[in-house]
RNA sequence: GGGUGGUUAGCUCAGUUGGGAGAGCGACGGCCUUACAAGCCGUAGGUCACAGGUUCGACCCCUGUACCACCCA
């Protein structure tokens, strides 16, 4: 074996047996367990959110499939509708080509070409990380089978008067020319202005004022609303306002929506431009007066004057004229929200058009049904709040985007308006019994990609056909995901998984935090702090590195900024850590925050963690090899012996595996991953494997004791390697095939092997007991060395003083094992009656450990150690008799706590009588 | 404005019925000891945001405050 791991000449090796074999597929047997990806974008790239998820997911399904279950990992990508298609549209940019030169077919054969092209990315990428999804069954929602399963879906919910076509506003992206849900408008807040202005009564008599952040919007205004309470304007209601720079005359109507303290108490109303405005207009029979097109400039049902200018120019011009006209009292600064499209960036507008909607608030009742009931569990449980307080509030769904790429809506129209919902234009005809001559047009518009994700829990097992996958594998165990996506996707797939399969899609849903970059700032590509996973696998230069992140900006000005901050940041680039390194790092960082943040000092940590488990297997190989192992022997069959050191581990390693265990269950992957990092570093390499060399290496040991150890080495090492595999599946695959044998064990992989069952039978309290009595021997030795700078190379003689019979027993069972890991020359066991020599002293419980100070230790550092002990010992009784002289605390504590406390002062007052003693020995010198 | 989460060692974070504050990284000191210098041995470092309350006892439970983050309006 290599001296240090290199997981580059494993990885991609390991991936393509196990890929190649099958071994991702369900198994068939045992209890299915399923988990669906959450889609990713089908020609993006893997970023440290997918890179956490699947890490997740790949470590719930390799320790399902250890178990023995009948393991479903599905796996696909999404066409993602309004990112893809503007990827392209890009693309075409730069070309001077638009997708109208192109027109729709071959916009669309474009997009096709630009998913095959880039499309293998990121499944790709996937396995980098050793990912272990069925990819035999990958599906991609723009998939013919999908597609059916789409149109069945919107079909059934037409038809069931759930779905239906409606002429209302919507968020209408002027940049991108398409409608967008509620959800992908984020509202910003910005500084802008109050404009007020003098509306004229039209009998003359006088005006109102009006306050408006949106003066352009005026031109379409239909009335003016004043709050019926309001004493102020109480007898203006029902007179007429002349509205300025038009010819018309509009009411005045009075609405309790209207805030008297807000501006002036008097509303201008524009119900084709304004939410609010609309429902009020709804109210009161208004007008609706739609002034913009479709890119947001005035269009001709305003005045002349204004036609065809840009919103924002229109504003300029009606302040303007306003002010001319005398009409502008006042302008005040003024704080507010301006909703934003998530894609484009650019200011949405409140727009009139017609769209299909999901009637969101019918499905809305037995989605939040099944969370209250726990059917389906939120894990953090608090983001069953959130799921509820958007729920209740649930607006009806837009599902119609005016877009080429997508799942184009199954509805046809003919020349008088009417709507045929259906498969094809002839299975529309034929339902609906229409002339062949009829004209019919299909609908222009795809739906909403959140739609067709809404199905992904079923239709990628083939509904609306019942499979055998289907049955099997659905609903499906649990959904890891985000909470960014809870509204857009998870309450969506509850809501129509319920209503189609009338059942839900997952019963668990594990709600993980985002991965943000060390300074705790989400990573972007315009903040330049993106990590690519696979350059923490693979390393990246610094070039490589400021490259990757200052090209195809969307801001090439902040280029020097991202350069400058990159190789200040990462002067030497990034490093190869490999796959397991990463993945580990993600689980450690997996506990139940929101935030996640990476920093890349921690990724170093469990490399090294890898190189640590690489050499203690080169160890346990080099004592293996041509040596019995004691592979065939059978428990107790007396061929081999147990140390001390091997009961320990073994015990040791029956509470790792309930641990790590225990943190897969409860989806605590950092509690899991620390269990594993513990015993591995802690318990079998700093203390186990020393422990093997005093009998490995020893000449007079008993063979059956050797193969004893051989066994333990070789046994616990592979039970480990099981035991981790979940998390850090190539170096634990690759180690596992050369220490297999040696470990009786047999089989191809170790993704098929078992997952290690703790066994409470193996329990050794007393081995527990006397290693721990072991250890604080040895560090106490230790401590005396460190302290008083003796080189560790130095045999010392020791003496043990004051010990119990227990001590004593202890101490000639370990021995060799003190001998060698404290490094003694001579061990003592002193009688109460004799002295040491004058020497440096630590305590193991009341036992004396005593190092003779001759030629090695100065006697003022000792008395200063000696003095900091005490110290530290009398703070602590100090406290501990604060306790206990507490009337109180001993009247109302639970009486084995009291006891426990007045055992540890009886403890403490031993011991500083031990050290004063000492103390007053070493200072008489 | 409503809601949620957070505030623990220099940094990133654990802390599971309220009973002696932990890890990793970093720092300091000593070591190339035949698995590993990507290592070994040892050491230091915390008014558990703040103020009250409950309790014999609070990082933990309750109330309030401050600050940070996010969600919703």
């Amino acid at each position: 074996m290599e001296k240090t791991y290199q997981p580059k000449a494993i990885e991609t090796q390991w991936y393509s047996t196990w890929e190649d074999q099958g071994y991702f597929k369900p198994s068939g047997e045992g209890e299915p367990y399923s988990l669906m990806i959450p889609p990713p974008n089908v020609t993006g790239s893997l970023h440290m959110g997918h890179g956490f998820q699947e890490s997740i997911m790949d470590a719930l399904i390799r320790y399902q499939r250890m178990r023995g279950s009948n393991t479903l990992w599905q796996v696909g990508t999404d066409h993602a509708g309004i990112a893809t298609q503007m990827v392209v549209e890009r693309q075409l940019d730069e070309q001077n080509v638009s997708r109208h030169d192109l027109g729709r077919d071959a916009f669309i054969d474009k997009v096709w070409e630009w998913k095959h092209q880039s499309g293998g990315t990121i499944t790709q990428q996937l396995r980098r990380l050793g990912a272990s999804p069925d990819w035999s069954r990958e599906r991609f929602t723009m998939d013919d089978g999908f597609y059916t399963a789409v149109q069945e879906a919107f079909i059934r919910l037409h038809k069931d008067g759930l779905i239906y076509r409606g002429k209302r506003l919507v968020n209408w992206d002027p940049k991108l020319h398409t409608a967008i849900s509620d959800l992908e408008v984020i509202s910003e807040e910005a500084q802008g202005h109050l404009w007020h202005f003098r509306y004229p009564l039209s009998d003359g008599s006088g005006h109102l004022t009006v306050a408006t952040t949106r003066p352009e919007t005026m031109l379409g205004d239909t009335a003016v609303a004043v709050n019926p309470e309001d004493q102020r304007y109480r007898d203006l209601v029902g007179k007429t306002i002349r509205l300025p720079l038009t010819d018309r005359d509009i009411p005045i109507i009075a609405d309790d929506y209207v805030d008297q303290d807000f501006g002036t108490g008097c509303v201008k109303i524009t119900p084709a431009h304004d939410f609010n405005d609309y429902e009020m207009g709804q109210r009161h029979n208004l007008p609706m007066i739609n002034i913009l097109t479709a890119d947001a400039q005035i269009n001709d049902a305003a005045p002349q004057a204004y036609r065809g200018l840009d919103r924002f120019e229109a504003r300029k011009r009606v302040v303007a004229d306003m002010d001319t006209l005398g009409l502008l009292e006042k302008i005040d600064p003024h704080t507010l929200k301006v909703p934003r499209g998530d894609r484009s960036g650019v200011v949405i507008e409140p727009w009139l058009t017609n769209q299909w909607y999901v009637d969101a608030k019918s499905l809305a009742a037995r989605a939040i049904d099944v969370v209250e009931t726990g059917e389906i569990q939120f894990i953090p449980k608090q983001y069953e709040n959130m799921y509820f307080s958007w729920m209740r509030d649930i607006q009806d769904w837009c599902i119609s985007r005016q877009l080429w790429w997508g799942h184009r809506i199954p509805a046809w129209y003919d020349d008088a308006g009417n709507v045929y919902v259906g498969r094809t234009e002839d299975e529309v005809r034929q339902q609906h019994n229409l002339a062949a001559d009829l004209t019919l047009r299909q609908d222009e518009d795809v739906l909403d990609t959140w739609f067709s994700s809404g199905l992904w829990t079923f239709a990628t097992l083939g509904w609306p056909q019942q499979t055998p996958e289907l049955k099997t594998f659905h609903p499906t165990n649990v959904l890891v995901t985000g909470f960014d996506i809870i509204f857009f996707w998870v309450a969506r797939m509850i809501m129509l998984t319920l209503y189609f399969m009338d059942d839900v899609p997952f019963r668990t849903v594990y709600v993980h935090g985002l991965v943000r970059d060390s300074q705790g700032q989400k990573m972007s590509k315009s903040k330049g702090n993106v990590l690519d996973p696979i350059d923490l696998i693979d390393g990246i230069d610094l070039e490589a590195l400021v490259s990757k992140r200052t090209t195809g900006m969307m801001r090439p000005q902040d280029a020097k900024k991202i350069e400058k901050q990159t190789r200040k940041e990462f002067p030497e680039g990034i490093e190869s850590y490999g796959t397991d390194a990463l993945r580990f790092s993600y689980y450690s960082l997996a506990s139940t925050g929101r935030d996640i943040k990476f920093d890349v000092g921690r990724i170093e940590g469990f490399r090294n963690f890898c190189n640590k488990i690489w050499n203690a297997a080169r160890y346990v190989l080099m004592n293996a090899e041509g040596q019995d192992c004691g592979q065939s022997s059978k428990t107790n069959d007396g061929s081999y012996q147990l140390s001390l050191a091997d009961r320990w581990i073994i015990s040791r390693l029956q509470q790792a595996e309930q641990a790590v265990a225990d943190g897969i269950e409860s989806y605590r992957f950092d509690l899991a991953s620390q269990a594993l990092y513990d015993f591995i570093w802690a318990d079998y390499c700093d203390w186990y494997l020393e422990l093997s060399k005093p009998i490995l290496w020893d000449d007079e040991a008993p063979e059956a004791l050797k193969i004893g150890t051989r066994r333990t080495l070789v046994r616990v090492l592979e039970t480990t390697l099981r035991l981790a595999h979940p998390l850090m599946p190539f170096i634990t695959e690759e180690i596992w095939q050369r220490v297999k044998t040696f470990a009786g064990k047999q089989g191809d992989s170790i993704m098929l092997q078992a997952f290690p069952v703790p066994e409470p039978e193996k329990l050794d309290p007393e081995a527990l007991a006397d290693v721990e009595w072991l250890k604080s021997v040895i560090i106490a030795v230790r401590t005396i060395r460190g302290e008083m700078n003796i080189s560790p190379g130095k045999a010392l003689p020791v003496y043990l003083k004051n010990g119990s019979p227990e001590d004593q027993r202890r101490l000639e069972t370990n021995r060799t094992y003190l001998s060698k890991l404290a490094n003694l020359e001579s061990l003592t066991w002193l009688e109460a009656d004799t002295d040491a020599p004058p020497s440096a002293t630590a305590l193991a419980g009341e036992l004396e450990i005593h190092v003779p100070m001759a030629g090695v230790i100065n006697k003022d550092e000792e008395l200063g150690r000696l003095d900091k002990e005490i110290g530290k010992l009398e703070k602590e009784i100090q406290r501990l008799n604060g306790k206990l002289n507490n009337e109180k605390f001993i009247g109302n504590a639970p009486p084995e706590v009291v006891a426990k406390e007045r055992g540890k002062a009886e403890e403490n007052q031993k011991a500083i009588e031990q050290l004063s003693l000492q103390r007053e020995k070493i200072a008489a010198l």
